[in-house]
DNA sequence: TTCATTGATTAGGTATACCTAACTGTAATA
DNA sequence: TATTACAGTTAGGTATACCTAATCAATGAA
């Protein structure tokens, strides 16, 4: 309820990723996340725990709940908005989160109503992700990474854990997007790759890859 | 080309309306218009004539060919951003200019142009105002205000200066908006109100108003 | 001419959010 | 046990952009 900064938002928005990841969320790993010194993490960390946003114990750093929710609000913005530079104005999917990540901060939620509402209340980002609701409820669906089918494994792929254009580009030139099914057709020992079979190709995927996309 | 701040696109987009209103760009003017204290200003002006954005001398403030080009992009981001919020969002004439003033800034190029293609490229704002094409051509309709006009003069409007939600409000109850043709049926002496007839029906304008909303 | 008004600037200070360099404290290893 | 590694913080400093209070300079009115 107090005034908002950009950054704060970004920080909150950070944390609740790594968090959902599972991933450590320790000053330096957000200082490695939000490309940023740790002292100045340390401090703006410090800063947000007096605000009364989150807590930093030595387990890391945990968001209260009015933290989570600023941060479900922004994620909430953030992925309207990627909805409607695909939806609307024909971006690819590789081509919207930079450009989210700065309208997340200025959009009202008058115009996050209207996107919203103009778009038939998504569900999801285009990558996938839940689009929290007005009330900062967010219905996660039970995923595993690809890379952990067995050979002749099946699954209908959800999100794509990724932010980096080339791999989106890469990923969408394969037809790996959310809603495809894929076929594990062989795992290569050793942490080789995955042969997977996608709408009647067949393409050979990394490891690393594979663990982050997603499937149901 | 340099790094150029939101803040310094809020004062170059000032001083060019300012200018273009004829109003007398100052920096106590800019102050006023910025909603800033007169030595804030004062010392902004300095830096972004260091930068050769403008010169600053007894005549006032007015900006270099660079300054310009900034500050028209700006606002062409800021007037697309209107019609994106009315044609596609379906915001009120009224509702829009806070929002876009966050949005000019988040906006990339790329962006910019999606917008544009996406609303066919208008050529105004919903206020009637031009919006600047991407190379900075900005076609100015040779208008005069309502308020000139003698009884029985006639008119369309072609724009409205104007930002204050209530006032846009109210002109749009009246059917005071771009492309209307309006009738001054009377004028009232002594700085009195304007009597015109918009689309069959008659009303009463003060001068104040009137004067805002130029018309061809 | 003197005074008041207005415009602009100087001086000094604040908040935000970032930085590097140096130090601390803990935990895993040689 | 001593060592190295790493996380985290402290100390000290920067840039941006804002503020109030006080000063200066020109202009028009008493």
């Amino acid at each position: 309820m107090e005034a908002d900064t950009p950054r704060t938002e970004e920080y909150l928005e950070s944390i609740y990723k790594l968090q959902q990841e599972h991933r450590p969320v320790t000053t330096s790993s957000l200082a490695e996340h939000l490309k940023l010194s740790a002292p100045s993490v340390s401090e703006m960390v410090k800063k947000l725990e007096g605000k009364g946003l989150l807590s930093h114990t030595e387990k890391g750093v945990c968001l209260t709940e009015e933290g989570k929710s600023i941060a479900k609000k922004v994620i909430r913005r953030h992925r309207l908005s990627e909805r409607l530079l695909t939806d609307i104005l024909g971006f690819k999917w590789d081509e919207v989160h930079e450009e989210a990540c700065r309208l997340e901060h200025a959009i009202s939620p008058e115009m996050e109503d209207r996107i919203a509402e103009s778009l038939g209340n998504p569900k999801t980002c285009p990558h996938g992700h839940p689009i929290p609701d007005k009330d900062g409820v967010l219905v996660k669906e039970k995923v595993r990474p690809l890379s952990e089918l067995k050979a002749s494994g099946k699954g209908v792929i959800v999100n794509v854990f990724e932010e980096d254009p080339n791999m989106l580009k890469y990923l969408a030139s394969l037809g790996l997007i959310p809603g495809v099914c894929v076929r594990v057709e062989e795992v290569a020992p050793f942490g080789g790759p995955l042969i997977v079979c996608v709408s009647g190709s067949r393409y050979a995927l990394g490891r690393e890859v594979a663990s982050k996309i997603k499937v149901k």
